[in-house]
DNA sequence: CAGTAAGCGAGACGGTACGTCCTGTCTTGGT
DNA sequence: ACCAAGACAGGACGTACCGTCTCGCTTACTG
């Protein structure tokens, strides 16, 4: 029979009080001003409880991610059946979060955090964290788009897509109503209107 | 009438070391290893002599770029009429900088300094540090593939392409044969072989 | 009538545990190297077991002096019946102890702890450790020395002579033989011979 | 030619300010509650700078000794041709030291020091940091009490006295008028009066 | 002979301090 | 004026221990 571990468990109550503070400063003063010492001030923790369970501070963002406590939740990519416009809907959502106050900053500090930890840089692949997957909604529009045929490569389509987004962002050009356009031209061909 | 400033002029010599010993530490040990003490230690300068021409490390490093100390000098496109197969080239080449062992780490600590450094990110996006224009070749082969209409949008395409790169690499999803064939499907249309 | 208190008693087996990991570590590493976790490790022991029965770690220096765990055994002052040659045994078996790689420091680490803890101080002066009195002994002399009157101070005479000793280790001035000869002139008078 | 260093040179206010801090802390709180992070917030200076010029807090403290910001400079030895008046004299003011609040704790601090480091354990040696030496004193005072013939070991006479001192403070036991009347006996021999 | 309370191992917890590294500013003396 | 050198105040790092607090177990006394 195996030995089972005796002592104290984890402490939910710390965990969360971590991630928390860590979203908080993350929003508030970006991924290089984020810091153990501050999380764990903020936090009321002390600097081992982090170190016992996480490795790192980018390790800590990845769990954040996770647990949803750091992006908008409302970027979920709307279903209406017409791909073309839910893209568009959904671009100008990111749009408008990028060109907040807040929201560009936030976001080059994602990919300063996905530079450091490929947990976060997958979850900004997969269409900046939001789960139902960008990739099969193309494929469920194949048909409907000059550039979805039934065998387009749609994973590479949607990394194409997301992956404009990020360099916009490093590149700190804005992205208008014209570029949203643009774009969704290059990825699915020219608008059938 | 002005009073023209005395004293000796700024060291051409202090201004090379420092950026080549940059250079050396960024691909040795990446960006975040990279500090101002290091390279003034390497350089045989003072850090007065640093602060007093750049801002900050990343400053140093978006200058490395122009002078081209820091990127593999034959990562430039191919012309040979062939754009798919140009594409192709380049892919492979970006591919295997990215599987060797310094690159990926490279690559990935230029993405760190782009979020610092507007200038880096601008650079990234013109073709990975390119000079010549990844869209405009793309306008030249106008024709020559299905995506590539006279009027379709070639700085996004370029972009697509650029950024599914940087993706990748954030990810870390290997980028072999098969993904740089369906990337260029996806940007260019489907191959007519 | 008073509640007797039922369970378990003391467990003798982690008591001696611990004070043998005591004092293995005290006599490897010293006294500020001795930590209670550190203790509890090698003891095999939970910490709170040691907080149970003992309020610091001089506590558990101060039993092990009483345990006899700590101190060499054979620093007893031999009986001839010639004071001053059983000083001069004495004060030579203490002189190798602390010449030896170990003991020196081993001395200064328990004056350190006797700084932090009366009975570990108490039980230095009582001729380091040693049980028989070093006064009762120069009583005992009385009128085979100088000094040795039947009235002389022979508590302080006692003091001034492991003062002296401690006070050598302290400045970490070597005790020769030619020192032993002046100490013991110094307390006990002028040689006769 | 020697190659003279240029650049900064040690900044004499952070060094008089770490000194003073130390010395502040040291006799409210004692040598254990001494830290390089206290010394360097009430000091106003980067611990580094503290780093750059001692090795350890107790090389702080011997400075702290030499520099006489620790001790109370009233202990030295009366001077009036009567060794054994000025003996007690100083005993008495060294007793009162002792018995003051902050005076016991501040001794055995210091001998908790000495443990580590040789230069504060040669300086309590030396008469307690006076820097007249007792055994020089003695030796003038030769032939007026009956242990200081000419050739009396006059340095161990005087190690034993301050080693005796020193063992009542480890072994917390007072000194009152009889005990130092006493020591003064078996140092210097019986009292003619 | 069950109930129950303490001892025990393990170890998580909020903290403090450690000694190191780096930041950006400053001072010095030399060219 | 510029430079190499490097001291300075400050802040964060990751580690080591502190003393307290569960946790689940194993005793041993008690009603």
């Amino acid at each position: 029979m195996a030995q089972t571990r005796t002592g104290p468990v984890r402490s939910e109550a710390a965990r969360r009080s971590i991630l928390t503070a860590a979203a908080e400063i993350f929003a508030e003063r970006g991924y290089d001003h984020l810091t153990i010492e501050g999380i764990a001030a903020r936090a009321g923790v002390g600097k081992q409880t982090i170190y016992r369970w996480w490795s790192s501070k980018s390790d800590i963002v990845a769990e954040c991610l996770l647990e949803r406590d750091l992006l908008p939740r409302q970027l979920s990519l709307p279903q209406t059946g017409d791909i073309r416009r839910d893209l568009t809907v959904w671009l100008h959502s990111i749009a408008s979060v990028i060109d907040s106050d807040a929201g560009e900053p936030l976001i080059r500090s994602l990919i300063a955090a996905a530079t450091e930890n490929a947990e976060i840089g997958r979850r900004l692949r997969d269409s900046l964290a939001d789960a139902d997957s960008l990739a099969d909604r193309l494929r469920a529009a194949a048909g409907t788009e000059p550039n979805l045929a039934p065998d387009a490569p749609f994973a590479e389509l949607s990394e194409a897509l997301v992956g404009a987004i990020i360099l916009r962002v490093l590149s700190r050009s804005p992205m208008d109503d014209a570029v949203i356009d643009r774009l969704l031209t290059a990825v699915l061909g020219p608008s059938r209107a």
